[in-house]
DNA sequence: AGCTGGTCTGAAAGCGATTTCAGATCTGTC
DNA sequence: GACAGATCTGAAATCGCTTTCAGACCAGCT
């Protein structure tokens, strides 16, 4: 890089074999170990290295090794506790293998996620693509590109491409089983981000859920507490006995509202919320939900990006089951 | 970058200036808009980038540009929700300059921070170390090398750094003033990693607190609601009548375990947090805590790297205030 | 018609590493 | 002592892009 006022001069490979007396060729052997190197040269080789401070490239090694040592992460919602959790076991598995991890965000708005996935492509050895809203034409677009890339989180039908995902489907479905169980017959689910298919997975528990008893109405919501706060007052003019969040965020908020009306639960209706995210923790509210390894989930992620990178293996797309946590906020049904 | 087998063949510009019988030279004029380019030819050049689906390697453009594009970050902990939030302002002030941002992660162990920052300057244009723990003499010769770089709540005196900074100090003083008009006189501190910044200033408001008639003592503790929570023994046999918490985390886990033992909140003892999280949100814990607009912070670290990026600005540092939420865990000294 | 000056374009020289290739040196045999 | 082969080293090509530089072209002027 050109040197700019104020800045450090840039030492580069050539200075360094300059001031160790051997050619660019043998510093980078040394450094790298790709070539046995006479001792006296290394040593000297070291030397200048470390006199002159001098640090290669991250740039010019990526052009001349065609590798950038990089993954690219993109995530819908960085404020969401659900992918720092995931993000951070990423890195480490990214790390472990010696590559950076580039972080974008869509902000939850599918129009931009196309270029943010384009731009990662540029400047990164493989992409992992966290639950996509994108339609499904674009994201096969993208998969046609044969860049390594790894979807976590959204399924797409008929497209062969590697991806882990949690079973929110067979999650839901325990959440049912549970209700059901505990003798409620009809439940308000408040449903999230309608595009999504983290959605649709849960919503096609549903159809199931009838089998055993437990009729599900759908309520428009969305993906925040916020959302599940405003959402309540329409669930409960539904007349049911139980609610269910597209989240936990979705229940807390839920719950919150209820508590503030003097609703008592579990006496007089059921909460369940979904993911189990970590804030149970600190909260406290205790409440009943489904979880998943988030840690793991990240971990293996990485694995099967890294392994793509090496192998090229394209995986089977590999379900996470989720685990039921019965807490305080699920009861009997009141009409039992 | 060579092609892999099994990838898709790399679009290089010459391959476009190829295809529209133009050089390479006039690509990337009409791809950057550094020249007026024939209207005819800059036509040819579009077509042909669309047919070929052309994408610039942005390795190659880094290293003839001299800049990579990129902003690099450095937090202790992602999976601490503080951070989330500010990596999602900057990552937004990034993108706006036409940036990326690649995140590293400590996990807080100061050990390895300083090749990570090293790692990071090696590709990336500047770099945000958000609340470094690294000793003060590493941190002083990473300034040294001229290399972009803002402090985010971390002072380090007679270092000209550019940071932004929270005013912990003001915060920690400010909650002991609440505590003192509330007739409190004795209350411990549950403290956060020893070696931190952001601790020795809670620290070091205590000195003033005497003078309002506060005497604060301080628990060894951490930075999570684990530690909290385990740490809550301790400061009850300590004769006193509030618990201020190193952050909400430790609050929250203090006010869990107070809870368990039956122990009210406020009556017996205040609990006060620290950085309002915005847990609360959810958990609706109602802590008392201080508060500071973290996507505010987010977004005017990311400023301040663009601007010394741009200009080379050598800023003062900045420190953004906090401000007091009494909620419903604060209240009158039981012994008044 | 001949110059001057301004636009637009392409050839070529970087950017800073890696890697190939060929030459130099050194071993160990015959 | 000479030769084959194995080691080690450096010169140069390469990665894909930007940017300088100089030449080609055209218009407007004297």
């Amino acid at each position: 890089m050109p040197n700019r006022p104020g800045r450090a001069p840039r030492v580069t490979i050539s200075d360094v074999s300059r001031a160790a007396g051997v050619s660019a060729a043998t510093v980078s052997r040394v450094l790298n170990g790709t070539a046995r190197v006479d001792a006296a040269l290394t040593d000297r080789v070291h030397q200048a290295v470390a006199s002159l401070g001098y640090r290669p490239n991250a740039a010019a090694q990526g052009l001349a090794r065609g590798e950038w040592g990089t993954i690219g992460v993109l995530v819908p919602d960085l404020a969401n506790p659900y992918f720092p959790d995931v993000l951070k076991a990423v890195s480490a598995v990214a790390r472990s293998h010696g590559r950076r991890m580039m972080v974008m965000e869509s902000d939850e708005d599918p129009a931009v996620e196309h270029d943010l996935v384009e731009d990662l492509m540029r400047c990164c050895d493989g992409v992992l693509l966290c639950s996509p809203r994108m339609p499904r034409s674009e994201l096969a677009e993208l998969a046609g590109r044969k860049h390594p890339m790894v979807l976590f989180n959204r399924i797409v039908p008929g497209l062969a491409v590697p991806s882990i995902s949690v079973d929110f489907h067979g999650g839901m479905t325990q959440v049912c089983g549970h209700l059901a169980q505990l003798g409620h017959r009809r439940a308000a689910y408040l449903s999230g981000p309608s595009a999504s298919w983290a959605n649709a997975e849960r919503l096609r528990a549903f159809e199931a859920a009838r089998a055993f008893g437990l009729e599900v109405e759908v309520v428009e919501c969305g993906a925040t507490s916020e959302a599940g706060y405003d959402a309540v007052g329409a669930a409960l003019s539904l007349d049911v006995t139980a609610i269910l969040g597209y989240n936990d965020l979705v229940a807390l908020g839920a719950l919150a509202r209820m508590r503030e009306l003097g609703i008592a639960v579990p006496a007089a209706y059921s909460v369940v919320g979904f993911d189990d995210i970590s804030l149970e923790r600190v909260a406290h509210s205790n409440l009943t939900t489904v979880s998943v390894p988030r840690d793991e989930l990240g971990r293996r992620a990485g694995e099967l990006l890294e392994q793509l990178l090496v192998n090229g293996d394209d995986a089977e797309p590999t379900y996470v089951p989720m685990k039921l946590q019965v807490r305080d906020t699920s009861g009997p049904s009141p009409r039992n």
